[in-house]
DNA sequence: TTTCAATATACCTTGACAAGTATATTCCAC
DNA sequence: GTGGAATATACTTGTCAAGGTATATTGAAA
């Protein structure tokens, strides 16, 4: 008896590794079938039924090229995980801030010249669902990278 | 015999509804695990062997308050997921961006729903994910709020 | 020390899922 | 049409994780 299988979140749906590895791989450019089995060194049928979930749920899409199906990915189930990661976020860019500011202040040790222009810190008022830890760009003195925040 | 579990992804701790809403419910605020229980409805084994895992894995930490313990947010395994989700980010940027023109250049539309072509495949897709991307707002460009990013 | 409150853990059962193998389907070339 | 390549699916099996229940641990108060 065919049951209806529930809607899985898209966090279920990326939990099993060589589905992330093939979502990867589409993110270069969309691929066959054979193309995905060669390059991740999975069966066939393995191929096939992680593409097919991931089609279930919205990840992916196909079209087809003479025998072969062409899968490329699909927007949706990844803004859905990044609305989700978006209550979190201001919480880790306080922690990136604090970072960086620890780090800066280091720099300024090591470097007592240069006076960064960002100088003390900036009201840190909340400023919702905007990317907090934005910075502009600042001393291109150091050579540490600037902290990516995403 | 107790073996050592190997180090599961940042992806598979997620994947479970539970740890979510644990997860959900810390980035209000740090909270016990009696709070956790009466919030979220779950018995008390489940939110501690839940916080086990969230521990383990590096997305929470705990400190001692009597015979409570406390347990708020640790920020990198959701630095780590954002890392894993930028590989994407521009491919879907670049589909907002399409929409966003599409929705601006004209506010009629036409549905691109494909259809299962299959008549024996079981009826399960739900497509819960396009509410957003849908036109029957058909409202004119000043009222519709410009498109996140992310 | 005894008792209670809060939390952690051990043990067990159950269900889901991923891989392997075999087979079915689809499409092209001939 | 037949055959073969590409892909999908059916069926089985093993593994593992989540929840339930009972119990252990910890700390505080009496």
């Amino acid at each position: 008896m065919e049951y209806i299988k529930s809607v899985e979140s898209v966090f279920e749906i990326i939990a099993e590794p060589n589905r992330r590895a093939i979502l990867s791989l589409l993110a270069s450019s969309q691929q066959s079938v054979g193309e995905i089995e060669r390059q991740l060194r999975m069966t066939q049928p393995t191929v096939s039924k992680h593409l097919r979930v991931l089609r279930d749920a919205g990840f992916v899409e196909s079209t087809v090229d003479a025998q072969r199906r062409l899968y490329r990915l699909k927007p949706e189930p990844f803004q859905q995980m990044d609305t989700w990661l978006a209550q979190f976020r201001r919480f880790w860019s306080a922690h990136l801030d604090a970072l960086e500011r620890h780090l800066n202040r280091m720099d300024q040790d090591q470097d007592r010249m240069n006076q960064p222009p960002r100088g003390s810190a900036p009201p840190k008022k909340s400023a919702p669902t905007k990317n907090a830890a934005k910075k502009k760009e600042t001393s291109k003195k150091t050579t540490r990278p600037k902290l990516q925040t995403r």
